[in-house]
DNA sequence: GTCTATAGCCGGATAGAC
DNA sequence: GTCTATCCGGCTATAGAC
């Protein structure tokens, strides 16, 4: 049996037919000439499979949503979802691959390239911002690894390492320029993550502080965790 | 399916019987003079369902663990099980209860009770300390919310809020005695027990860092998060 | 206190009609 | 592209023998 927790702003019921996450952003989901009027096609039922899936995921749990209710969410059959996916444990990999060659792109445009302080500062800010934007996402991501099947896992170990070395890399440079107090690179990297990815388990939109307020106080806190403060001399 | 993911030292497969961890800690689990001889009974095998369950939700998820694998696991058949919890989120709730209880009960029994950035130190060592004597207990308690019914959920929520209240109320004493710079208490002590708790996602024993050395990093960051250290003078 | 057997339900995935 | 029907197995929890 699934109780539904209360995460987020909303307090949809699951049954009966309702409007994916995708209608609700307030754009339109026509995707172009090749999409039909009526109603659900390839283009636009995809999405909304993964959509609904992570969505269900991330409030229950990979082992406790069926691929029924997967499908009632989006409105077809649970036969029809196998067009859509090869089976329940690719719809996990594809949410999850996909979530971290986003995070990892979206640093990757957005690297300040500079000062080791400077980059701290933006990764702590980025990183809080990109983890409000997609709480399912992160949540999966974060959560669900032990659903993964053991190739699927080493895959998807590759990518959050990758994206674990970039504050590696920002704590070495900033140690080595004896701009920051690391004593072990490693360690601090994963302690800064959790700190950040943390911001997820409590923030609410709409709550007694606002996104600014949050990523600036997360971001100062980073900079103490390794004795650095922003536009202020190093105090050791 | 469920896939083993590779957790901690061990890996034991679940096949046939073996030793309860009861059993590998290294004293017998003779309880007293009303324990029989002859192999499992009332005393013995209440404590090996909760460790069975305990062990088995912490690496595959409470909606992904059977009563027929917890069972196999201690050695009995199901309908053994219901012998010792009425059903299976009973169980899920008892080890929740009882992990923050314990918890709890430990900080009160060691909270050195003055100077706030002494008790920032100690309850800093004490939560990493704690929480690698503990790994499953704690990975069940953060990551199984979702599976509480929601009586059972708000239980939960009243203990897992007096344990935060622990940090909150020393980073206010901290912050009103000028000796730390806390711009929000509950968001810095969101922020701080979600970097001590993530060290159960990487440390591992016989690993690179020993206990005592993680203990220290992270007391020194959690003393730096909030802008304060040691033995020093402030730095504002 | 544990066993075997089973009720009653739900799971993932597939087949074939339309 | 979606539907309905279905295979086959696993699930929780209970009943009653020993």
């Amino acid at each position: 049996m699934i109780w539904t927790l209360k995460r987020g702003t909303e307090g949809n019921k699951t049954a009966g037919w309702r409007w994916s996450p995708l209608e609700l952003n307030g754009c339109s989901v026509y995707l172009g000439p090749m999409a039909r009027p009526s109603g659900s096609d390839g283009d636009v039922t995809g999405p909304r499979v993964r959509a609904a899936a992570e969505r269900l995921f991330a409030r229950h749990g990979y082992a406790a949503v069926s691929m029924r209710q997967i499908a009632a969410e989006v409105g077809i059959g649970a036969g029809a979802l196998y067009h859509y996916t090869r089976d329940k444990q690719t719809l996990l990999f594809d949410l999850m691959r996909t979530h971290l060659d986003d995070v990892i792109g979206a640093w990757d445009s957005v690297d300040p390239q500079g000062d080791p302080i400077d980059r701290l500062d933006a990764f702590s800010r980025f990183h809080i911002r990109h983890h409000l934007d997609r709480p399912d996402a992160v949540f999966i991501a974060y959560m669900e690894l032990r659903s993964l099947s053991p190739d699927n896992f080493a895959r998807i170990e590759v990518l959050r390492r990758s994206y674990e070395a970039v504050p590696q890399q920002i704590l070495r440079a900033g140690a080595e320029a004896q701009l920051m107090h690391v004593s072990d690179v490693k360690l601090a990297a994963n302690a800064l993550i959790a700190m950040l990815t943390g911001v997820t388990t409590w923030y609410r939109d709409g709550g007694r502080l606002d996104r600014a307020t949050v990523e600036a106080r997360y971001a100062d806190m980073a900079l103490g965790m390794v004795g650095a403060q922003k536009s202020l001399q190093k105090t050791f």
